[in-house]
DNA sequence: ATTTTTGTTAACCATTTGGTTAAACTATAT
DNA sequence: ATATAGTTTAACCAAATGGTTAACAAAAAT
């Protein structure tokens, strides 16, 4: 009998590794719960990813680094504010419908160790430069297209607004009452919702 | 030489349990680290708490239980609309600059087992009624007060504005390059940023 | 003053957990 | 067929960690 090798052991313990460490932090992760997970023996963790947290830098790392710079590219985008605030939104919250972990995840390790965690996302290259957006606030506050707003409140707004809701997920859907398909519901409404809920805020 | 008794042993672990707690969640604090903290013995801790679990949960339920009925009272006050955002952003705020880490550590925890900690939270008697603020809204709208917005994106939006910077705070500050005292002060701004905010998105 | 209760500690124990090893199995090349 | 390199496992090990114990000290009760 041909044993079927379903799929690369190594892919099979990195998807495990992301399932057990998005829903158990690094320090509640057990090895036994992702060899388990993966279906493999513990050894085999270390036979692949020499430690705990070479696996885990690995997982987390590649999530990371594949999602902050493409909000990066939009923050600096060349389009028009009330474009760029749309477009954030929209990657954004399709990014999280498929990986609706990730954001509890990244705050849960910047709380760990932020300086470590910064400069692992963004290498040097790569920092986050909200200068720009900030930047195009209040040009378009001096072309007097939006209202006088302190800059620094906004794109915290934008934010907050956008990226809480995945967060708190478990405490929305509770309080809420919700299940997980109105959840879906309610994030993609709120592709539109938040952006015109900004704009109302802000235009002249 | 009389020992001074500087403080209630039990105190002390718990304001220690509390830190470490808050800081490493449930799973990343060590009894040991505790103990250090206090400046006690190991076994103290057990001698006065039974063990890990029932001192997290003693922190943790003394944290959450003294401040989520404040912001349900709040919630399903008599105040206008407006008001009741104006006094809930205020008292929120209010309450996080004392204990920043509280809302990181409460969704860490909601995280780990939604169930459990609702249950815990909010007894039977004091389980979170959004109910009210929503008809709330739903009045207003129809009063023509306000513009016709979905009421549960406005809730989702407030509480976001309101929440999340404390919840990202490493990263905020990180990225926007604060410190402490800037990012208090931004907390403080926002508490008339974020009701004007609002209002104005919402106000015909 | 003496006994009892309460508070505190160092040393210890049991379990969990990350990590290793040596042997076995599989596939491929020779 | 046999050797070889890569893959997988059971069994094991050492360190970390939560928790216990027994002895001791301080305070309170008698």
């Amino acid at each position: 009998m041909v044993k079927i090798k379903d799929k690369g052991a190594e892919e099979k313990i990195l998807a495990a590794a992301r399932k057990v460490f998005m829903s158990k932090g690094m320090a509640g992760a057990r090895m036994q719960d992702i060899a388990d997970e993966a279906r493999i023996n513990k050894a085999l963790l270390h036979y692949y990813f020499r430690d705990k947290d070479k696996l885990f830098e690995l997982v987390f790392l590649g999530e990371a680094q594949k999602f902050f710079p493409k909000i990066n590219a939009i923050f600096n985008s060349d389009a028009q504010l009330f474009e760029k605030i749309e477009n954030f939104v929209t990657e954004y919250i399709d990014e999280m419908q498929e990986n609706p972990y990730l954001p509890w995840f990244v705050m849960n390790e910047i709380n760990r160790d932020p300086d470590q965690f910064m400069y692992k996302i963004w290498g040097k290259d790569n920092l986050p430069k909200p200068g720009k957006f900030l930047e195009q606030i209040e040009t378009d506050i001096k072309k007097g297209t939006i209202k006088r707003v302190n800059p620094v409140h906004l794109l915290l707004n934008l934010l907050s607004m956008t990226i809480f809701p995945f967060v708190a997920k478990p405490m929305v859907i509770r309080n809420l009452r919700m299940n997980d398909t109105q959840f879906k519901l309610i994030m993609e409404q709120r592709k539109k919702e938040i952006p015109k809920f900004i704009i109302d805020a802000i235009r002249k």
